[in-house]
DNA sequence: ACGTTCCATTGGAACGTTCCAACCTCGTGG
DNA sequence: CCACGAGGTTGGAACGTTCCAATGGAACGT
C-alpha cells in the first residue's frame, strides 16, 4: 500500500488474504494440499489487487524460464516463417514461449543473438537455417540444449531436423529427364543452409542419368537476385540449358524474371524448378514446379526434439530426416525438340 | 567448484579473480571507476570460466528486462513480417530483445499471449494488427506501455501508428477514375485491422467523384480466398465492375485468380488494385498495382514510440499517421470503351 | 602534519519468487 | 492415554544479480 503504482507482489496478496506468502505461492501453482476456504481467499485477494506472478523471480529460483530462443536467418523467406510457426505451435502447447531473433544473415550477428539467449537463460535454442560454423555450434551445444532445423550440423552434441535434400534434388532431375531434358543447370544457394546437399544431390542424380558432362552448376544465393544473376551467367555463354533447377523458390522466381526479360518463354523454351514449395510457388501467376519440404512439420519436430532434451529424457544426439516430394505445376514441361 | 556442470556465477568469477562480487559486477557493466589491473584480472577470470551474466537475476533487481513483447496476428502475411522486421531493427539498435507471439488470429489467443508478456514483465508490448477489442486494450494499457501498429485504438492510454487508409483508398479510386473507370467495386478486409478505414475511404472518394451510386462494396477478408469469393459475388450478378479495389494484396491475388478462372483478362477487361504493396505485388508475374504502406517504417516508428514510453520521456498518448502512396504496375489500365 | 577530497573497493540488503524443514492440529490405532 | 502420521501452514534460506552506504588509502593544498 505504500506505493500505488508498483505492481503487487506475492506478499501484498498474502497480507490481504491474511496468510503466508508460501501459501499464496502454493495456490498460484494450484497445489492440492490447500484448504478450500484459504484458496478462495487467496484467489479473491489476487483478483482484487490484479496480481500477476512475476515470471522473472520464479525463473531465478526454479532455474527454468520456459522460453526457447529461436534464431532465423531470414524473416522474409516464407519457408522460415512456416518453420517458426511449427515451432511456436508445439511450444505453446507445452507451455513454452518463443523468443525470436534474426542474425541479419551474418555469422557474427547470429552468434550475438545466440549469446543474448544464453544470458537470458532460455531453456534451449533452436537455430533455423543457421549460418554459423560447426565449431561454434559445438561450443554452444555444451552450454545449452540446441536444435538445428534445416541445417545438419556435424556436431555430435546437438539434434537436427532436415529434409533429405539429396533426394529432393534427385526428384527434380528425374522429373526433368522424364520430360526429355538433358541440358540441365543448377543455380546453388551459396552458403545457405542445405545448399551443399542440394548441389551434391543434383550432381549425383545427373551422373546416375549419364548426364554428368551436360550438368552445369553456377553459384547463386537463396534470394531473387541470386536467381537473376544465375540466369545471366547461364544464358550469357556456353551451352544454354533447357531446364533450370534453382536452390529455392525465391531464386526460382528470380530465374523466371530473368528469363522473361530475355524473351524466353517458360515452360516452352525452358523449364524451371524451385525448392521449398512455399506459398509463393503455389500462386497461380507464378505456378512453379517445386520440391516440397514439410516446413511446419520441420518446426514442430525441432521443438519436440528440444522438449526431449529439456526434460532430460534423452542424452544422445538425434538427426531426423524428412522426406521431400515433388509438386508439379506449370513451370516445367517437355523439352523443346 | 562443487558442481562442474552448473553455470558459473558472479561469485565464482570474484573468487577466481580474488576480488569482491561487486567489483565483478562493475567490470561487467564496464563502469569507469575500476583500476586497469583489476579489470584485466576479472575479465581473464570470466573468460576462463566461460561466465555469462544472468539476465534473469539482473532483471529482478533492476526491474527492467530489456525485452519487448510483440504480438502479430498473422505470421504468413508478409506485411506483418516487414513490420516486425522494423520493430526488431530499432529494438536491437537500442539493446532490446523482441519476444514474438502469435495469438492464432483470435481475441482470446491474443489476450493470452499478452498475459504471458505481462507475467514475463516485458518492458512493453507492441500489438501488430491486433484483433482484441478497445476495452481490453485500455485495460492492458494501464498495466504496461502499449503500442498498436496498423490498428488505431480508441484508447487514450496507448500509442498507435497507422497508415492514412482513407487517403490510401482515395488514391486507388482517383487512379481508376483517371483511367476512365466508373463502375468500381471494393472487396473489404472483414474484421481485420484497418479494413474499416479503407471502406470509409473508398465510399468517400467515390462520392467525391460523383459515383456514389455506382460504387459496389462486398464483404471479404485479408486472404486469397477472401478475394476469390469477392469476385464470385461481384461477377455473379448485378452490374459488373470494370475495376476492383481489394483490401490487401493477398485478397487482390485472389481476385486475379478468380478473374483468370472466368476468362477475364487483366487489365484489358478489368483493372485490379491491391493494398500494402508487399513483395508479392512486385513479383513480375503478379505485377499488381497497389497502395503502398511504409511497412518497415511502421515497425520502426512503433518501437520508437515504445522507447519514449519506456524512458518515461512522454506521458500523453500519440498516434502517428504514415502517408500511403500509389505504386502503379500492370494490373491497372484504361477502362474498356 | 593534517584535514579534505576523490578514487577504488567492499559487504550487506534488496528484488519476488520457490523450496525445505519444521510446526501445528487433528484423528486414529494400540 | 499416548505415539504416530497426515494434512495444512509457516518462516527462513536460497537463486544471482544490482544498489547503496561505508571503508581505506592516496593525493592534495595549506
Amino acid at each position: 500500500m505504500t506505493d500505488t503504482t508498483r505492481k503487487p507482489t506475492i506478499n501484498d496478496v498474502a497480507e490481504r488474504a491474511g496468510v503466508s506468502k508460501s501459501l499464496v505461492s502454493l495456490v498460484m501453482r494450484n497445489a492440492k494440499s490447500v484448504s478450500d476456504h484459504r484458496r478462495a481467499a487467496v484467489l479473491a485477494a489476487a483478483e482484487e489487487l490484479g496480481y500477476r506472478p512475476n515470471a522473472i523471480a520464479r525463473s531465478l529460483v526454479s532455474q527454468k524460464t520456459h522460453v526457447v530462443g529461436v534464431t532465423v536467418s531470414d524473416f522474409r523467406n516464407p519457408f522460415f516463417t512456416d518453420v517458426v510457426e511449427g515451432i511456436a505451435t508445439v511450444a505453446k502447447a507445452n507451455g513454452y514461449q518463443t523468443l525470436i531473433n534474426t542474425g541479419d544473415r551474418t555469422p557474427h550477428g547470429e552468434t550475438e543473438a545466440i549469446d543474448t539467449f544464453i544470458q537470458l537463460r532460455t531453456d534451449g535454442i533452436i537455430l533455423v537455417g543457421t549460418v554459423v560454423d560447426d565449431e561454434t555450434i559445438d561450443r554452444i551445444g555444451t552450454v545449452s540444449p540446441l536444435v538445428s532445423a534445416s541445417y545438419a550440423s556435424g556436431s555430435l552434441k546437438i539434434d537436427s531436423v532436415v529434409t533429405d535434400d539429396v533426394k529432393g534434388a534427385r526428384l527434380a532431375v528425374e522429373h526433368l529427364v522424364g520430360l526429355g531434358h538433358r541440358d540441365i543447370a543448377h543455380i546453388t544457394g551459396g552458403k545457405g543452409a542445405g545448399a551443399n546437399r542440394r548441389v551434391r544431390g543434383f550432381r549425383a542424380a545427373m551422373k546416375a542419368e549419364g548426364l554428368s558432362e551436360r550438368a552445369r552448376v553456377v553459384e547463386g544465393e537463396f534470394t531473387e537476385s541470386g536467381g537473376i544473376s544465375g540466369v545471366a551467367e547461364l544464358f550469357g555463354s556456353g551451352t544454354k540449358p533447357t531446364a533450370v533447377f534453382a536452390a529455392n523458390d525465391q531464386a526460382a522466381i528470380g530465374v523466371l524474371r530473368g528469363l522473361t526479360a530475355r524473351g524466353i518463354v517458360v515452360p516452352n523454351d525452358v523449364s524451371v524448378i524451385g525448392y521449398d514449395d512455399t506459398n509463393l510457388a503455389a500462386f497461380e501467376h507464378i505456378n512453379l514446379t517445386s520440391v516440397h519440404q514439410q516446413r511446419v512439420l520441420m518446426g514442430m519436430t525441432a521443438m519436440e526434439l528440444m522438449l526431449e532434451r529439456v526434460a532430460g529424457s534423452r542424452q544422445s544426439a538425434r538427426c531426423v530426416t524428412l522426406e521431400p516430394r515433388l509438386t508439379v505445376r506449370g513451370s516445367s514441361g517437355r523439352a523443346p525438340s
